[in-house]
DNA sequence: GAAGGGGTTTGTATTAATTACAACTTTATT
DNA sequence: AATAAAGTTGTAATTAATACAAACCCCTTC
């Protein structure tokens, strides 16, 4: 990840998106962090920089990356949808003490399932829950 | 699944959980069906049976049975929970078109991650999304 | 069997994420 | 510059989920 801008603006074109500020500026923020934002923090952390955004056209922009397959949403959480520029196959973990989600590499043509020879399967999602290193230190005290 | 009533309490008291009538009658609802049903629906479909629960009833009650290891919260739509009785390993795949959620079994032993050698992993949830066998015959008319 | 107490259920009010929608603004086209 | 199309904004509405206090139920103890 970490595009340049204007890699980002192709990649927008390519999409029949019309680059717009605001939304280079959201996709610009997705793929320079792999902290997987909320739609709110996207707001929250954008506002000084646009300050005229509205909650609505980080929605709307958000809803248009991901029906252009741009982003993916990460519903690991059951209260708040999350975002993700990578689009590449990977694994979420999200730590149950920081909170923090971590990206992990899958090998999905090695993930053997049964009983699915008759569906179509376009999306695929791997979320593991538990405890991240940083917090299993902390907690040794 | 499906089990006995019997078994059910047992289960219940197990985990000291309290089988009150409500309790056993929501774990028997979630426990005899695949359906991976919401709150919503939980409550919709045992109202007619318990002509007083309240829909925070079904809410306490299955936190409670999450907490207790007894279902699994299934987060494979962004906007709303569904609930599973069936703890085992497996995947869950949700059709985008009729909106079903169907069981697959799944090699947990054979999926191979990296880089989480220094993680505690808790929990596992496989999403898959797609379409399903029926209506893509559906769809050739 | 009455009194008391802990856990359970209920209903209402609240919170918070997301969408609907109409007005307004910006950008593209002629 | 005029006009149309697309993007943005703010407010209101929707809806899942939780907070909380009152009411209720069941079990124990006197």
């Amino acid at each position: 990840m970490n595009l340049s801008t204007e890699a980002l603006l192709n990649l927008l074109k390519d999409k029949n998106i019309r680059p717009s500020y605001t939304r280079i500026k959201i996709m610009e923020y997705l793929a320079a962090r792999r902290t997987h934002p909320t739609a709110d923090e996207i707001y929250s952390n954008l506002l000084h920089e646009i300050p005229t955004l509205s909650k609505t056209t980080v929605y709307n922009s958000l809803n248009t990356f991901v029906k252009a397959g741009l982003v993916r949403t990460v519903t690991i959480e059951d209260n708040e949808a999350r975002f993700d520029a990578d689009t590449s196959d990977h694994g979420h973990f999200k730590c149950d003490m920081c909170g923090n989600i971590y990206d992990f590499p899958v090998d999905m043509a090695g993930l053997h399932t049964k009983g699915l020879s008759r569906f179509i399967v376009k999306q695929r999602d791997i979320y593991f829950k538990g405890t991240c290193p940083g917090c299993l230190e902390n907690n040794i005290n």
